[in-house]
DNA sequence: CTGATTTCGACAATCATTCTCATAAGGCCT
DNA sequence: AGGCCTTATGAGAATGATTGTCGAAATCAG
């Protein structure tokens, strides 16, 4: 069970990568090597795919494949979050959710149909156990 | 002005690819082709991708694109499944999206929360591309 | 520094999808 | 029904994104 710590080497050409890299906006991987190559990198394209596929499976950066089918890139953000409720239709009572998934979603699908400034509202209703029960009995 | 109907003619093998279209399941072009040929069709491959195409913009066909960047069909279905929208601020035009995914998510979290008949609302709102090129230029 | 591995880079190879173009239907009009 | 104009079809070439190949270069441990 040799633990040979198959890590990923940090390159020159990754760092330039991981540089160029934005959080805001989702591109494709040629489009980060066009930019890389105008700011004077050497970079291969071959590499900058393969690059972005590593980071990818590293969690440094998300993709999304567009309606296109092409697969776009962007840096992570650990940072922002906000919430959502799910609102009891019958008593009203609302439960705060936390799914920091859903600001993925939303920005997730907006960069496949190349929106940009998203918001989102979501809103989960449903029938909460206490009034489900009093239904019933 | 001319009214010129640009209407879709009903060919033999646009018949021949709706009635083999399913409406439970996402397929490619490929593999809705390969069902054809299976069944005795003679249907050509770019005949099959156009065909579906065509029937995507008159809206019997929905279209996903999977992961692996392929797009995937389906017969709709104008029941059981429903379309959110990602809209323009700006100009208002609206895309539709599906969000397979999204249905699960809302469930699972109410089921965790024990919530049942669950529904849900997603208004999604951006800027399109188009008006985020007017804005810049 | 040295060697074992991994990564690079240029280019060939894939693969899904689209295009081209000559031929074969649809649709419509009389 | 007969004809005509337009759109659809099919076979294969072309495209475009992504992946594979392989010798050369770089990384990291010892």
């Amino acid at each position: 069970m040799t633990p040979t710590t198959p890590l990923p080497r940090m390159t020159r050409q990754r760092r330039e990568i991981l540089d160029v890299l934005d959080t805001r906006d989702f591109r494709s991987a040629q489009q980060w090597h066009e930019r890389l190559r105008a700011e004077g990198s050497t970079v291969g394209l071959a590499t900058v795919y393969r690059g972005l596929q590593a980071l990818a499976d590293q969690g440094e950066v998300d993709a999304v494949v567009s309606e296109s089918g092409e697969t776009l890139y962007r840096r992570c953000e650990a940072g922002e979050e906000h919430h959502h409720h799910l609102r009891c239709r019958v008593c009203g009572k609302a439960v705060e959710i936390d799914v920091p998934e859903f600001e993925d979603f939303a920005h997730r699908i907006a960069a496949q149909h190349s929106y940009v400034e998203i918001s989102h509202t979501i809103e989960l209703t449903g029938v909460c156990p206490d009034c489900a029960a009093a239904d019933k009995g």
